[in-house]
DNA sequence: ATGTCGGAATTATTCCGA
């Protein structure tokens, strides 16, 4: 079985690009951010006829999460609790047998901006429903864009980046709450040394010249990690397609036996 | 050069967010 996640930047922009995907690498379930649109404006046909269902949690503008599926899939939650205002951000599915949630978590914007605490204080409240839902034994995902870089390592600043947004304390604090609620780092798993990045700024030729961080993530409850064979970085669609202009971020890829 | 995108508000141009 292959997972995967993306945020696709728009899904109205990114539909053409995201159709060549999913054909090319045919995964099963995955769990995508940043539609900015609505869920009446959500192209059910364009997935339909790859073979997808889907269920979307979106809004106008911006924000915006949905789970493609191949397996059968049943939603159990739209937003997470109390911080609804902060956006359409969370979404969770059963996708045959897994436990599937998929984030768009927020910016911050900077570490003196007003958005900053009210970032901490959201991943605060998914750390609590993390820890309140979790069960033993239970094949969890928690994938998406985290927008923190966990490590040094994870950052095209290493550790000249400390204490800028995305690197600051505060935020690694809150990843590695997650990480100790029983959550593996997929990626980071499998790969303890690697520097690779799921994310570069359009501007600045930052692709080319290296300049990534790694901040989309699919996070794994114990039986997922024991069941995963590979997780990959699909780099080569940063890139553009037939014409067709990349998200700012490259889809990241689990496979489970 | 903070150099590019996507979307919205308004009508090809400007802003906002990332």
């Amino acid at each position: 079985m292959r997972i995967a996640t993306w945020n696709v930047n728009g899904l109205r922009a990114r539909l053409d690009f995201v159709r060549f995907w999913l054909d090319d690498r045919r995964p099963d379930v995955v769990g995508f951010q940043e539609l900015k649109l609505e869920d009446d404006g959500f192209p059910h046909e364009a997935f339909n006829e790859l073979g997808y269902r889907v269920e979307t949690y979106g809004q106008k503008s911006w924000n915006g999460v949905a789970i493609a599926s191949r397996l059968p899939l049943a939603v159990e939650r739209r937003g997470l609790p109390g911080q609804e205002e902060f956006g359409a951000r969370l979404i969770t599915a059963r996708a045959g047998d897994l436990l599937f949630t998929t984030v768009y978590c927020p910016n911050g914007k900077d570490v003196d901006h007003a958005d900053f605490p009210r970032k901490l204080g959201w991943f605060d409240a998914l750390v609590a429903l993390v820890a309140a839902e979790s069960r033993e034994g239970e094949l969890a995902v928690l994938c998406g864009d985290f927008n923190i870089a966990p490590q040094p390592l994870d950052s095209w600043l290493g550790d000249k980046g400390d204490g800028r947004i995305f690197h600051t304390d505060g935020e690694r604090q809150r990843f590695q709450a997650l990480l100790d609620c029983g959550l593996h780092d997929l990626y980071r798993a499998r790969h303890p040394d690697e520097r690779a990045f799921s994310w570069w700024d359009y501007r600045g030729g930052a692709f080319h010249r290296g300049h990534g961080l790694r901040i989309d993530m699919v996070l794994g409850s114990p039986a997922v990690l024991a069941r995963t064979a590979d997780v990959w970085i699909d780099r080569d669609y940063r890139k553009k397609k037939e014409g067709l202009t990349a998200s700012d971020h490259a889809p990241v890829i689990v496979e489970l036996e």
